[in-house]
RNA sequence: GGCGGCAUAGCCAAGCGGUAAGGCACGGGUCUGCAACACCCUUACCACCGGUUCGAUUCCGGUUGCCGCCUCCA
């Protein structure tokens, strides 16, 4: 069984093959760092970790590189505004970065390259494109000649004579046609800036992510991935430029997540509705925001509302509970026995069918819909009287699997380390044998007020908390 | 003008040739001292009109309605 991945380049499914088995060479863009990401920028890291651990269950072996644009006008702006200077800045949101995405359960790259530390790359990079005739110097200013690659518009699927009569795209005096995109821009006065053969600069965006790209994963990677918007023009002028450079393939997979929208409307500075993740994260629990983008597959839009979050977080409640439950039922009781065979192959048939989900395009939405299947199956088992712990253990462990690929592991096994609680449930478990249910309800609505809710099993007591 | 996407139950969302997964919410039942957890049951003319096919939600054409991109927005 392969994975199949829908490729933007082709406009298909297609089987992946790695170039080098069981080696995935991956590059996702990363944020503009000049303010806290909001979730819209989120999307694309909860996604794509999905889409690394999914390729690291399957066993490959995944070097994942994210970039941070770390200087570009919107970040000298901000730094401007705010008196602060521009690697203060940047570090101050790099971290607030890392915290955010963090929380939301995705793990760090291999590398987080910035193109601050990679100047000198970039102006080897594009002194190759001048020599070759791709790139032309203009007031201090280099322009790639966007004309002169063939296959320029491959990836968004436009022509070329169709974006000249494109609403927005600008002349500039110093350009040689409307189409040249550049490469490294001319310091305005007081900026930060780099010397160069061209004078001080900075590079332009899109040529930060080719020389990076190339320079930690080689000429040509696997799979390059980012926000829908990014296909165009940003992933196309990378093509052009790394392609221009090497005359290799630049990258063979290209993934695209879509947009946030919020209460049905474009998540947007203007309209001012965009949802930061550093505040939402107070409000709601961030596992609850991974799992709900997640039951949505990655290239359609996704709405965000309250209504539609609470209920993702009754739905990831629910698989919680059921795993809380085999916990305590293996805590409690659990019992040898020969009836296993049949539940184990239920199980090994649950995450077969996850692995069939997952294979097709990384369809998480379809992967949670078997992880329901699975707490369904776990709770039906919880019925029976006697429970062996093969089979407990083989549900927890599943549970545990298919979940890590999601990021979304379950929270460690609680102790409950509150004495006065435990001589209440004490207290309550003997007033119930007196048949004393005033007594008892009344203290189970004490520990209700204090977050700890009690449920009746045949097997004892259960606590969780609310 | 060009390129593309979407329209499936009250809501969210899979499926993409053999008359519809899953979740949330609602209702009914079972379990429980009562609850909770849970289990079972119930709920869909798949936007509209044509066509292809033995058969279409799934393919093709058209219509309507939303949405994205077309040089620096994830």
């Amino acid at each position: 069984m392969t994975i199949q991945l829908y490729n933007t380049l082709t406009r298909k499914k297609e089987e992946f093959v790695p170039v080098t088995e069981g080696e995935v060479k991956m590059y996702v863009c990363g944020p503009t760092v000049y303010n806290y990401i909001h979730i819209g920028n989120a999307r694309p890291v909860i996604v794509f970790d999905t889409v690394r651990r999914y390729l690291e269950y399957r066993g490959y072996n995944v070097k994942f590189v994210s970039n941070f644009t770390d200087v570009d006008d919107k970040i000298i702006k901000a730094a401007n505004e705010l008196g602060e200077e521009v690697p203060e800045l940047t570090e101050r949101f790099i971290q607030a970065y890392f915290e955010d995405v963090g929380a939301l359960g995705c793990k760090k790259a291999d590398m987080h390259p910035r193109v601050t530390d990679h100047i000198q790359d970039v102006i080897d990079f594009i002194s190759l494109l001048v020599e070759k005739e791709y790139a032309y110097e203009s007031d201090g200013d280099v322009y790639f000649r966007t004309r002169k690659f063939d296959g320029y518009g491959k990836l968004s699927h436009q022509s070329i004579d169709e974006l000249k009569v494109g609403a927005r795209i600008q002349a500039s005096e110093r350009k040689q046609d409307a189409l040249d995109f550049v490469l490294w821009k001319a310091a305005k006065e007081g900026e930060i800036s780099w010397s160069s053969p061209w004078g001080e600069g900075r590079p332009g965006w899109h040529i930060e992510c080719s020389v990076m790209a190339r320079q930690l994963l080689g000429d040509t990677i696997d799979i390059h991935a980012g926000g829908q918007d990014l296909t165009f023009p940003h992933h196309e002028n990378e093509i052009a430029q790394s392609e221009a450079l090497t005359g290799k393939t630049f990258a063979r997979y290209w993934m695209h997540n879509g947009y946030i929208n919020i209460d049905n409307e474009k998540m947007s500075k203007s309209l001012g509705n965009f949802v930061l993740v550093h505040d939402i994260i107070q409000q709601i629990d961030p596992q609850v925001l991974r799992f709900f983008m997640l039951s949505v597959h990655y290239s359609s839009p996704v709405n965000f509302s309250q209504d539609l979050v609470e209920s993702a977080a009754n739905g990831l409640d629910r698989i919680r509970t059921a795993y809380q439950n085999v916990e305590h039922r293996l805590a409690v009781s659990a019992d040898n026995g020969d009836q296993h065979d049949i539940w184990l192959h239920k199980i090994q048939q649950q995450q077969t069918a996850f692995e069939e989900a997952m294979d097709d395009d990384f369809n998480t939405a379809n992967g949670i819909a078997v992880i329901f299947e699975l707490a369904r199956l776990a709770n039906v088992y919880l019925l029976e009287k006697n429970t062996e712990k093969v089979v407990l253990e083989a549900f927890l462990n599943t549970f545990n699997q298919l979940m890590s690929v999601l990021g979304l592991p379950f929270k460690e096994k609680e102790e409950l380390q509150d004495e006065a609680i435990d001589r209440l449930i004490e207290e309550r478990l003997e007033a119930r044998k007196n048949r004393d249910f005033a007594r008892a309800d009344a203290i189970r609505d004490e520990l209700k007020e204090q977050g700890i809710l009690l449920e009746d099993t045949a097997q004892g007591v259960r606590w969780k908390r609310s």
